[in-house]
RNA sequence: GCGAGAGUGGCGGAAUUGGUAGACGCGCUGGUUUUAGGUACCAGUAUCUUAGGAUGUGAGAGUUCGAGUCUCUCCUUUCGCACCA
């Protein structure tokens, strides 16, 4: 770029103007096109990618949080020389689009184009340093003819399969619902109770790479533990061991998985689910325990209510035999066992777990000690009648187990189960396969075809992508058109040419989020779904995102990162490197109860309120006089009305204050809480930085060229510590944007700075000098918060070019030197004085300075002094009684 | 219930390695400028105080010359999982 174009020589302005600034600034990115990158080899790269939205139609706070989020440190490490990475797209397909659809009768293409065009410009005005030459949209062909391939490829592999599952069905819209269309186990649009129906749908084999998406986790160092943790216990890796009981009467045998072997011999009965076979069976001869069964069904409803649910059983008359022992245990039905995780049946062992001893103390079912303490005394203390005895120990009453620790006998059983072919270890998870279809509309169309003859069939490669009809119409019922529309779906079987269907389901759309982030490296490839620049890019240097995302998005997008390797797209084992999650945007929420006695919330910029002397909220009210209740800080959610326009406030006050309030009030991965006199507060930070630049600007007396070493030669101590402050603040602001992802506190940095310059009114070229270098730091420190005001303010300092591509400024030994430094005196721990000493004067010139003090000597007048601590360059502790 | 985190002025938050608690900002109080409001600027702002100091980081104990920070017990709270055998 030319430097001409970057120069403006007209004269400062007095204040800040945040319009005119930022829209010119904005075009002069845009015409240098300075955010488009390439590969360069010679240049270390950084990719830093936020969370792509979804296209909601308007920009959210909590988009602003994100974005800047992720810009800053982008600008940041542009800074730092890097080849910087940051693009930005549109998670567009999901079903708000269709409501959308049923609502204004647009069709979903058209309303999710609309609305990318309006967000589009809206980041625009925030002035995040995208590549928007790497744009995409994941509602187009040339997005997901990628995916409809890669899909093929998994098919071929034997990754993916089809079973039956269940969906939500509205009996009287004829519609399967999305769970989010089901409220309250009723049908959102028409009210029916939603029944459950099992049909066929597509799977992705997940769980072939259990173990190492768990291992892999565990090695990501950079990312929140708190998201590691999760994701390991939604894998939910568990040893223990498949063991066969066999039923009375029959040959047949009955699964159970325990991690508990070592219990075995206390197992005094077995729990089945509802809906386990052999429970089904014995219903149909005991008409009580199929009334039991059904009731269990219907529990379903509340998820949340099931853990604390009464524990229920039913026995079934059956019995079987224990493997080892040879004796009869009953077989109960019970409410709590999960048909889903294992075989759908458990060993109980009442002696030495909770619910299995409440259960059969509720059904008076024999409790068997069978596990002790190696220590006698808590031994002696364990009573298995008050409760169960969970801990592992010493085994008692297990015959010839008998004597070994819980550790021996879990290998001494599974041996002996073995060898006897009744059992054998295992592994189980937690973790499903990843069920991919939706009987939805806007989404990806899964590229199958059924025929009659030959099954699921892939469509042709060159008849990719198989395009979504987006030139469509909904009815009332919500279904999906495609299903509808026999001009998509009548198409001849790719193998044998005869009449077949097409698949008419679509994706999760956790599909297309799920790999987003490679193709940004080469969003125009038309021959194939990725290529050598994605090795380039790499993986994800920095994600930003949302902890919402911290399962699922994140897991699968680390599935995926595994499959493309495997497909060798791409070398990398992992796709973020690090991870941070921001937190929720809050604010006050505010409202008065209706004649109802329903809560009507008021919007927060309504509100007035009355504070007593301290500051203290006496009374809040609305614009009609109304006193109000407050319900404290939650999320902004239109529910409670406290959301707030970022548009608003960026015509208001300009992006640069919004971007420096949202990094202001609170580190990134805690939870901000919105205040509007907050963000009047950052305004006026970026006014006052502005009033004090212009008035430098025009005293100056100093070259504004930034030739200045020679002006630093004998400076005066007032000098001297200016500059050592601006370079403290240097290091500490480099932490912070480095190691510590604290732009808080890098902020308020910069602001004691500002308030130290503004009270430094020395005169003369020296001075000038001075404070002409600490406004050029405070410019490239502040320039990734707040890069608008920060180009303009560079240039009217005398400097050319842009200022996001001037080196991030080095640290100056000389300027920190100092010859005397402030130490604390304490007396018995407790601060008495400070004394000034020199750098480098010894434990004992520094404890004779602190024993001359006047406050020191009144304080020990009547003590003895026992000790004294020297802490270098901190403190001096005298210890005294 | 299990797991992880948090608790500091009127509020958001700072204190990074055990070493000046409350940086920075908001709010509030007083003042200057202004016809006035707003803006801007200046000063003050943890609590008690006999004005020497004393107390103070959810509560209680402990380790230490010294604890917001480390250990233990308890309380409160946020988030996640939720009958996972």
């Amino acid at each position: 770029m030319s430097d001409k174009q970057s120069q403006d020589q007209s004269p400062m302005q007095d204040h800040y103007s945040h319009a005119s600034i930022e829209s010119q600034v904005q075009k002069m990115w845009e015409d240098n096109k300075s955010f488009e990158v390439t590969e360069d080899p010679d240049k270390e790269k950084f990719y830093c990618l936020s969370m792509f939205p979804y296209p909601s139609g308007k920009l959210h706070m909590g988009h602003v949080r994100n974005y800047t989020i992720g810009d800053v440190i982008s600008r940041f490490q542009r800074m730092q020389g890097k080849n910087v990475l940051q693009p930005m797209g549109w998670d567009a397909f999901g079903l708000p689009a269709e409501n959308a659809a049923i609502k204004n009768k647009v069709p979903p293409a058209t309303w999710t184009d609309t609305n990318i065009a309006d967000m589009r410009a809206q980041l625009k005005t925030m002035g995040f340093a995208y590549d928007w030459s790497r744009e995409l949209a994941t509602c187009k062909p040339d997005y997901y003819r990628w995916e409809q391939w890669f899909f093929l490829k998994l098919f071929e592999k034997g990754l993916v399969y089809r079973k039956k599952a269940t969906v939500n069905w509205d009996p009287v819209d004829q519609t399967v619902l999305a769970n989010e269309q089901v409220v309250d186990g009723r049908g959102w649009r028409s009210g029916a109770i939603v029944e459950q129906r099992e049909i066929d749908q597509w799977f992705l084999k997940i769980t072939a790479y259990a173990d190492e998406l768990l291992d892999d986790v565990r090695k990501l160092e950079d990312w929140p533990q708190q998201v590691r943790t999760m994701q390991e216990n939604w894998i939910g890796r568990s040893e223990g061991i498949e063991l066969e009981f066999g039923l009375e009467h029959t040959e047949e045998t009955l699964s159970v998985f325990t991690t508990r072997p070592d219990t075995l011999m206390g197992a005094t009965y077995l729990a089945v689910a509802p809906q386990h076979p052999l429970a089904e069976r014995a219903a149909v001869e005991n008409p009580d325990l199929q009334a039991f069964i059904e009731e269990c069904k219907n529990m379903k409803a509340t998820e949340a209510e099931m853990a604390t649910m009464e524990k229920k059983g039913f026995a079934t008359g059956v019995s079987a035999i224990h493997p080892i022992s040879g004796e009869s245990v009953p077989i109960w039905v019970a409410n709590f066992v999960l048909m889903s995780y294992g075989s759908g049946a458990v060993m109980a062992v009442p002696a030495h777990d909770e619910r299995d001893w409440d259960f059969a103390k509720k059904y008076k079912l024999n409790i068997n000690q069978v596990i002790t303490s190696a220590n006698e005394t808590v031994a002696n203390s364990i009573n298995i009648e008050e409760g169960a005895y969970i801990e592992k120990g010493v085994l008692i009453n297990s015959g010839e187990f008998s004597g070994l620790t819980s550790q021996e006998a879990v290998d001494g059983i599974a041996n002996f189960l073995q060898e006897a072919k009744k059992g054998r270890k295992t592994i189980n998870y937690r973790l499903r396969d990843w069920g991919v279809s939706r009987q939805r509309y806007w989404g990806c169309p899964i590229p199958i075809i059924y025929c009659d003859d030959c099954g699921a069939v892939a469509v042709a490669d060159e008849d990719l992508p198989v395009e979504l009809p987006t030139d469509i119409e909904f009815d009332e019922s919500g279904s999906s058109p495609i299903k509808k529309m026999p001009e998509f779906y009548e198409v001849p079987c790719p193998k044998c040419g005869k009449a077949a269907t097409r698949e008419t389901d679509t994706f999760d759309t956790f599909f297309e989020s799920s790999w987003y982030y490679a193709r940004y490296t080469g969003p125009d490839n038309d021959k194939s779904m990725l290529d050598e620049r994605a090795d380039y890019w790499l993986p994800v240097d920095q994600y930003v995102g949302g902890i919402e995302h911290a399962v699922l998005h994140l897991l699968y997008a680390r599935f995926f990162n595994k499959l493309m390797r495997d497909e060798g797209l791409i070398e990398a084992d992992e796709p973020f490197t690090k991870l941070l999650t921001q937190g929720m945007v809050l604010a006050d929420t505010f409202y008065y109860e209706n004649e109802a006695g329903g809560q009507e919330w008021v919007a927060p910029k309504d509100v007035t309120l009355d504070t007593n002397e301290k500051g203290k909220v006496t009374k809040m009210t609305d614009p009609q006089g109304r006193a109000l209740k407050t319900d404290g800080m939650s999320k902004m959610s239109k529910s409670k009305n406290n959301g707030v326009d970022p548009a608003e406030l960026i015509q208001k006050y300009g992006a640069d204050t919004l971007r420096v309030f949202s990094m202001f009030a609170a580190p990134p991965d805690q939870s901000m809480e919105w205040s509007n006199t907050g963000v009047e507060g950052a305004n006026r930070f970026i006014k006052r930085l502005w009033r004090q630049v212009y008035e430098h600007v025009n005293s100056s007396t100093a070259p504004t060229t930034n030739k200045i070493d020679s002006a630093f030669e004998d400076l005066s101590n007032l000098h001297q510590e200016l500059r050592r402050k601006v370079y403290t603040t240097l290091e500490k602001v480099t932490d912070d944007m480095t190691r510590r992802f604290t732009f808080n506190t890098a902020i308020a940095a910069n602001m004691e700075l500002i308030n130290e310059l503004s009270k430094f009114n020395e005169k003369g070229s020296q001075a000038d000098a001075v404070r002409q270098e600490a406004f050029k730091t405070i410019v490239l420190m502040l320039s990734p918060v707040m890069p608008h005001v920060a180009q303009e303010l560079w240039v009217k300092l005398g400097n050319e070019g842009l200022v996001m591509d001037q080196d991030w400024p080095e640290s100056d030994e000389d300027a920190l030197v100092q010859s005397n430094i402030q130490m604390m005196i304490q007396i018995n721990g407790k601060l008495r004085g400070k004394v000034d000493v020199a750098v480098d004067a010894d434990d004992k010139k520094v404890e004779a300075l602190a024993m001359e003090n006047e406050n020191v000597k009144q304080f020990i007048e009547d003590k003895t002094v026992r000790k004294v601590i020297v802490v270098k360059g901190r403190l001096i502790n005298i210890v005294a009684n």
